[in-house]
DNA sequence: ATATTTTTTGCAAGAAATTGCACAATGATG
DNA sequence: CATCATTGTGCAATTTCTTGCAAAAAATAT
C-alpha cells in the first residue's frame, strides 16, 4: 500500500468516525504503529487532523472541545425571547434561577407589569432591574452551590402561592421527566410546580434525554417545554406523545 | 476512550448540568476516579471549569455578579475592617444592604462561623460566597429603589429573630438619630434595631452630622457608631455623650 | 540493466505519558 | 473531635512516543 494512499484511507476513517487509535490503524492495513504514527504526525502538521496521545481525532471536534460560549447564549436568547412571549400583564409567575432564566429576566418588555416571585439571588437581581414588575423574593436559608433560597421556610412560601405559570430552567429531561441532582433544590422545584397552574420548561436541546439521579416530576405535570430548536423537530415525538405543549 | 476525548465528554457534562460529581463520571465512562480527578485539575489549570472538593462547576454559572467601583471605596474598606473586628465566631447577625456592608462580607474571615440574616440582594450574594457562613434571606417583596426586601413579611420575619448584632449601613446620622428617605426601608431598619442585642452603625464620616426626612431611631439605640476617622476625633462628641461607642 | 540516491519502513531502546492502586493528609460533617 | 469521603503523592504496570539506525523499496542517474 502507497504511502499516500494510506494515509488517504486514515483520513476517510477519522472523518468517518472522528476519531481512530493508532493501534487499530496498525492491524486494520498491516503496518507498524511506528509507520502510522509518522502518517498521523505529517496528516497533523498538515492541519488535516488532530494528533493525541494514542490516536487522533477530526478536526471537527477541536469545535465542540473549544466550547463557544456564544453559540450557547445564542440559543438561551432565543429560548428565552419564545418564554417571554408566555407572560401576559398581571400575571403571577414563579421562577427559577440559572442562565437562561436569567437571560428571559433581561429580555422582559420593559412595559410589562407582572409580579414574579423567585427564591433565585441572580434572578430577583434581575428581575429588580426592571421599571415595572414586582419581585417577591421567597427568602429562606440560601444554598451556597446554586445561589437559591431552600429549606422548609422557602417551600411553604412558594406552597401559599397561587401563581398562573411556573418558568423552570432545568439540568435533565427524558421521557421519565424531570431530574437534577442537588436534593435541596428538588424540593424547591417539587413545590414550585405544584404551586403553579401551567408549567413551562426552558432547556437548551441538548439537555433533552439526559438525566440525574433525582427525580423532580414526571412528564405529565409539564404544560410546555421550550428549547432553541423547531417545535416540529422529531426529539420532541415522546413529549408531544405526553400532551405537551412544544415552543 | 482517548484522553482528549474523555476530557471533552466531561466539559459537556458541565456545560449541560453546571455541576458534575467525580464518582458520577468515573461510573458513567469506566474509569477510575483518580483518572477523573487528574482530567478535572488539567481542565481546571486550563480555566475550563471550576474544581470544587468531590466534582467540579460550570465556569460560566457562577461568576454572575460585576463589581463595581464604588465611591470612596478606601474609607467602606477601612469601616469595613473595623466591623469585621466585632463579630465572632457563632453569632447571629442582621444586616443591611450598602456598599459598606458589602465590603464588609468580602473581609469576612474564611474561618468563621456565623449565621447573617440579610433583607438585601447583594449582600445576600456576597455572604453566599463565603465558605463558612450560613445566609438567611428575609423574602419579601423586592423595594427596586434599595435592592431589599421590604414590606410585612420581611419584618415580621424579622422581629422573629434574636439576633446578637446588628450591622447597619445608614445614609444619615445626626444628635436626633438616624434618618433616612424611604418609608419602606425604614420600617424594615427599625425591625432589625428592636431584633438585635446590639446595633452597630457604619458610616463614612460625611454622613455624620446630616439628616433626612424620616426617622429611623433616636441615639439611645445605638451601641457603636464606626466611620473611617479615628475614635478620637472631636466631631464625635455628641455621640460619645449618649453613651455610644466610636471605632 | 545496474548503480546510486532518496524515501519509506520496521525495529530497538530509552523517554514520556497514562492509568490504577495504596497510603497519608486534608477537608467535610455531624 | 471523630468519622467518613475526597484529595494529593509516590509507585508500578502498561502503553505510546521519540530517536537513531539499518534494511527494504522506490526513484533516479549512469
Amino acid at each position: 500500500m502507497l504511502k499516500t494512499e494510506r494515509q488517504a484511507y486514515i483520513l476517510r476513517q477519522i472523518d468517518l468516525h472522528n476519531r481512530i487509535l493508532s493501534s487499530d490503524l496498525s492491524n486494520e492495513i498491516n503496518v507498524s504503529e511506528d509507520t502510522i504514527r509518522r502518517d498521523l504526525n505529517e496528516l497533523a502538521d498538515m492541519d488535516k487532523i488532530i494528533k493525541v496521545h494514542g490516536g487522533a481525532l477530526s478536526k471537527s471536534f477541536h469545535s465542540s472541545f473549544l466550547k463557544s460560549d456564544v453559540y450557547k447564549a445564542d440559543s438561551k436568547r432565543v429560548i428565552a425571547s419564545k418564554a417571554v412571549s408566555l407572560i401576559r400583564n398581571n400575571m403571577f409567575i414563579l421562577t427559577t434561577g440559572g442562565t437562561t432564566v436569567i437571560e428571559m429576566a433581561r429580555l422582559l418588555p420593559s412595559d410589562l407589569n407582572a409580579t414574579f416571585f423567585t427564591g433565585s439571588i441572580p434572578a430577583a437581581h434581575e428581575y429588580a432591574q426592571h421599571p415595572n414588575i414586582e419581585v417577591i423574593f421567597l427568602g429562606d436559608k440560601i444554598s451556597k452551590s446554586s445561589q437559591i433560597a431552600v429549606g422548609g421556610e422557602a417551600i411553604s412560601k412558594i406552597a401559599g402561592i397561587k401563581a398562573d405559570l411556573c418558568i423552570m430552567g432545568i439540568n435533565a429531561i427524558d421521557e421519565t421527566g424531570i431530574t437534577d441532582n442537588d436534593w435541596e433544590v428538588i424540593q424547591v422545584k417539587k413545590a414550585m410546580i405544584q404551586a403553579a397552574e401551567k408549567t413551562v420548561i426552558l432547556s437548551i436541546s441538548e439537555k433533552l434525554n439526559t438525566h440525574q439521579r433525582l427525580t423532580i416530576c414526571g412528564l405529565d405535570e409539564i404544560d410546555t417545554i421550550i428549547t432553541e430548536l423547531d417545535p416540529s423537530n422529531p426529539v420532541f415525538e415522546p413529549y408531544k406523545k405526553e400532551g405537551i405543549t412544544i415552543l
